[in-house]
DNA sequence: CCTCAATATTCCGCTTGAAGTATATTCCTG
DNA sequence: CAGGAATATACTTCAAGCGGAATATTGAGG
């Protein structure tokens, strides 16, 4: 996990957004999708390829896929990890779709009926 | 200056150690050639390459050509920049380049009698 | 003015990545 | 097991970046 290879990944707006996403938890593909609306294969590709750096973890869960930051982190990664949390209160663009996301988050629990369902990440 | 821009930047190993040596302070060509023992075309290529995209200002001194970090940056920038000190201390190659500027400096302090030669960057 | 040292630019071949379309895989549910 | 939802992969096209070789530019000094 080198500094170049953590920073080809941070230089495509698609994964930045991606990633700054999970920086808040765990989030499954259709998250991703409700909240960039960019198509499937698009988002796809990018996480593939943000697992493939080691970026990225995804789990199965049923129909869906699970992605979230690795459990362990080398200390590069926790650095450049922590300096993306610094930066993306100065992105626009970043900063509307944390937004967007608190909203599904939201909306999601006013529909949940006293803790029935699973978690807003499924799984 | 977005985040993408800077981390494009930051993607190539030249790239790095490079921005490494400047967090030091201004340098000319000839440092960079004589730290990361790269042919002239390659490190010239990239100056080129970090001035296109705003990371690094350039100045001619007489025959030689003055890079430094811009002197007015931008928050993005500057908490990058941060993040790339903090782990230049991570990666081994980026570590022996400061260390051998540093030499460099010291045997250029040493060669100069009593102040009288120009700062080790020419001008 | 001629030449040299320092640095930049051009041209080329190669590789990689981005996006889109279409198709495949995987799992759930009836 | 058939159908559909969620997600991934293959294929293609296009653009960009990297490295090297050769060449050009710019300034200093005799």
């Amino acid at each position: 996990m080198d500094l170049v290879k953590i920073h080809t990944c941070l230089c495509d707006q698609t994964r930045l957004r991606l990633l700054n996403l999970l920086l808040g938890g765990p989030l499954c593909v259709c998250h991703f999708q409700d909240v960039l609306r960019e198509p499937q294969v698009k988002i796809s590709k990018h996480l593939g390829f943000l697992k493939r750096h080691g970026l990225v973890e995804a789990s199965r869960c049923g129909q869906w896929m699970i992605y979230q930051l690795p459990k362990t982190r080398s200390p590069l990664l926790k650095t450049n990890l922590a300096c993306l949390q610094d930066c993306a209160g100065e992105d626009r663009q970043l900063r509307a779709d944390s937004v967007r996301l608190a909203k599904l988050r939201a909306s999601f629990e006013a529909d949940a009926p006293a803790g029935v369902r699973a978690a807003f990440c499924k799984c």
